[in-house]
DNA sequence: ACCTATAATGAGAATGATTTTCATTATGGA
DNA sequence: TCCATAATGAAAATCATTCTCATTATAGGT
C-alpha cells in the first residue's frame, strides 16, 4: 500500500545517474507502487488528479524506464502500461481480463515459480536459446467481470 | 513456408459468415501463414510488396480478427502484430528478442505444455479465477542477435 | 451474359496515444 | 546569491491506426 521503502530505493537509484527525484516523479512512482498492476500514462494522470500534466507523466515514465525503475508492459492495443521493475516489485505474473482488459499482478508461490523457471530452461535449451526472463500471462475473467 | 491448407480452412470459416475471401485477403493470410511469428500491418505491407494498400491490410486484419482467423499480439510499443488463430496454427509460445524485438513462435513439446497448463490451473485456483488461455513469453536473444 | 444490391477497395482525412519543441521555472553546487 | 543545468508545461508534431467516401468488384437473380 505505502511506498516508503520504494521511495528510498528509487531515490538511491536515481542519484547514481544524476537524475533528480522531483515531486512529480515521486508522485508517479507512488501511484505505481500503490497499483495492483501496470498503469498507462493516462491512467496515472487520472489517478493523480491532474497534479502532474500528462506530457510530464510520459516524460517521467521514459526517464524512469531508462533508469531501470519501471518497465513497460504491452497487453492492450495502442497503450503502453508501466510497472515498477522486478528488483523493486519482485518477480510475479499477470492475469489479463478478456472482458475488460484490466491487468492484475499475480504472486506465484515459490515452488510453482521454480517449476516455471525449469520449464523455461528446458524449452530454451530445445531451441538453442538462453532465456533471460519470462512472462506467464493468464487470460481469463477478473473479479469485477466474473 | 507455404500455407498448408490454411487457405481452405479460412475460406470455409469466412463463408460461414458471408465474408468474401478476396485476393487481397488471401495474400494477407498467406503472408501470415508463411511467417514464423506475429506480423504488423506495416511488416505485411512490406512483405507483400505494396500489392495490397496499407489501409486495406489494416481493414483485412480487423475483418479476420472478427472472424477469429487471426489474433492480435502485443509485445512492442505502439504496434499490434497479428498471427493466425490457434485453431489454425496450433497452440505455441513465443520467444521475444530483447535486442531487436523480433517475436518468434516456439513449439512446445506436449509433456511440457501439459505441465504449463497444470501450473496455470493451480495458479488460477489460488486466486479464485478460471483461466481461459495463457501465454508464456520467453525473453532472450534471437539467433541473428546471438 | 446482363442487372442490381451489396461488399470490398483505395486514397486520403481524421483520430488518439505518444513524442518533441521551446520558452519558462526549479534545483544543486560554487 | 549566482549560474549552469535539469525539469517542467503547454502546445505542436508524429506515428500507428481508423474512418470516410467515392469507386470498383462480386454474387445472385434474370
Ligand atoms: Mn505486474
Ligand atoms: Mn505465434
Ligand atoms: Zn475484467
Ligand atoms: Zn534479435
Amino acid at each position: 500500500m505505502t511506498n516508503r521503502g520504494f521511495d528510498r530505493e528509487v531515490e538511491a537509484r536515481l542519484s547514481e545517474t544524476a537524475v533528480r527525484y522531483t515531486s512529480g516523479r515521486r508522485r508517479v512512482v507512488g501511484a505505481l507502487a500503490a497499483a495492483d498492476g501496470p498503469r498507462s500514462a493516462d491512467e496515472l494522470h487520472r489517478e493523480l488528479g491532474s497534479t502532474v500534466p500528462l506530457s510530464s507523466i510520459y516524460r517521467t515514465l521514459a526517464v524512469l524506464q531508462t533508469a531501470n525503475v519501471v518497465v513497460p508492459h504491452f497487453s492492450a492495443k495502442g497503450v503502453t502500461r508501466y510497472e515498477l521493475a522486478e528488483w523493486l516489485m519482485g518477480h510475479h505474473h499477470h492475469l489479463i481480463c478478456i472482458d475488460c482488459g484490466v491487468v492484475e499482478d499475480i504472486p506465484i508461490p515459490q515452488p510453482l515459480e521454480r517449476q516455471v523457471r525449469e520449464l523455461v530452461e528446458v524449452i530454451g535449451s530445445r531451441v538453442a536459446f538462453k532465456p533471460v526472463n519470462h512472462a506467464l500471462e493468464i487470460e481469463g475473467t477478473c473479479g469485477r467481470c466474473a
